[in-house]
DNA sequence: ACTCCTCATGACCGCGTGGTCACATGGTAG
DNA sequence: CTACCATGTGACCACGCGGTCATGAGGAGT
């Protein structure tokens, strides 16, 4: 975590330094991403790097938590207090999290890299976190629906925590792919604007509607 | 491709290179896997890849070629000829994947690698074909699905493909976190018995239920 | 014995990496 | 004016990488 030095730097060279590391390990995941290609972009010498931090890993741990934070809280602070059903609440949660990253594609695209990079001594222990909160998230998620009666009461829970977590996340490339819209590009140039509320909203409805009958007719 | 050096190697010696090269690109990425090491797992000279393949891409695309052939062949090869309904060819399609990927952990999770890694200019044309290849798979699935009824007709054909993509591919995260596999493992040292036919059964059965009925109640 | 040709070899090249460190700078307290 | 301390700096280090190439070994044809 970052060393007292940072906290004490003016808050513009802060914000220029984050960043400039945000889009490093956004666009390039850990291995690849490159300390000096940061200090380059930031403006500033590779020794004030390791005044900030301790080093490349603990630089990573920042943003992680960083990012994280920032779109726990949005979603937080876009539910509605009132409870609402089970799949409305998935819905809204879904929704505003695929809202977040269309926002904020700098933030996205690195929680994208930590999810699909959990191998690597130095990335495990972070994706690890990140996968633990996210599933935690999910499973309170599954808990209330089932004691609500929204669920099936027989549920494998595990299997469902499971099968929610990966359409969400993995929501993000359909989404993505549907509508054309490239993170990476959208870090690297400001490009693209974000895919309409409604066509999310559309794609949503589909998955939801997915969840709720499943894929035989009902006759 | 291989050079015909290649092909004209001593068969003893061929398949030791390419264990060391499938090894390698298993336990690391693209980036992160080493052609030196690959050398001198394999017991020879650094020089000597090069006179079988033109470098390090053209080494990978074979390798991720023939882990694809092997897989879809050994699938195609387990499925009966007659053709059963949408969700018994479903699960047996992706039970004969989880199969074969527990019994070639090397090819397995050097396939596992390629899916997960569409980003960098080397890794993403061959990401993409073999992500087309199993969409066009999955496609042809829903198609004759539909056509015979046993899935709705107003499914978004798009939307339904993705979503037996994702949940197909990421099973293998599930398992092999439920029954404690873990592929790297299996790589590396020879550690760890396959998990059983009737647990991974036991988890189809859970899924085909989910995508049978959905989450909701019948009521 | 001489010539080809295929193949093996490992020292070597240029490069970019994460990380270090001796030194420079500048503000503040005495 | 001096002493101190927090910061900034970039040349430098060792490393491992992908890739090259001059050299040599060995077998076949004549």
């Amino acid at each position: 975590m970052p060393k007292a030095t940072f906290q004490n730097l003016p808050s513009d060279k802060r914000e220029r330094f984050t960043a400039a590391a945000l889009d490093e390990f956004a666009v390039h995941d850990y291995r690849t991403a490159s300390v000096s290609r940061i200090a380059r972009m930031a403006g500033i010498a590779k020794g004030s790097v390791y005044q900030y931090f301790d080093g490349k890993q603990d630089l990573y741990l920042y943003l992680v938590t960083l990012a994280a934070e920032r779109k726990f809280g949005f979603i937080d602070g876009s539910l509605p207090a009132d409870a609402g059903g089970f799949f409305e609440r998935f819905r809204l949660t879904v929704f505003h999290g695929a809202r977040f990253d269309f926002t904020h594609p700098r933030l996205a695209r690195l929680l994208y890299n930590v999810t699909y990079e959990p191998t690597g001594p130095e990335t495990r222990a972070v994706s690890a976190q990140l996968k633990a909160a996210s599933y935690r998230y999910v499973r309170g998620l599954v808990d209330t629906g089932i004691r609500s009666g929204d669920l099936r009461a027989e549920l494998d829970v595990d299997f469902a925590v499971f099968a929610l977590y990966q359409l969400s996340v993995s929501l993000r490339d359909y989404l993505s792919e549907r509508f054309a819209f490239s993170f990476v590009d959208a870090v690297r140039h400001g490009s693209g604007s974000p895919v309409p509320d409604d066509d999310i909203m559309a794609v949503l409805d589909e998955l939801v509607e997915l969840l709720r009958r499943g894929l035989a007719p009902t006759t």
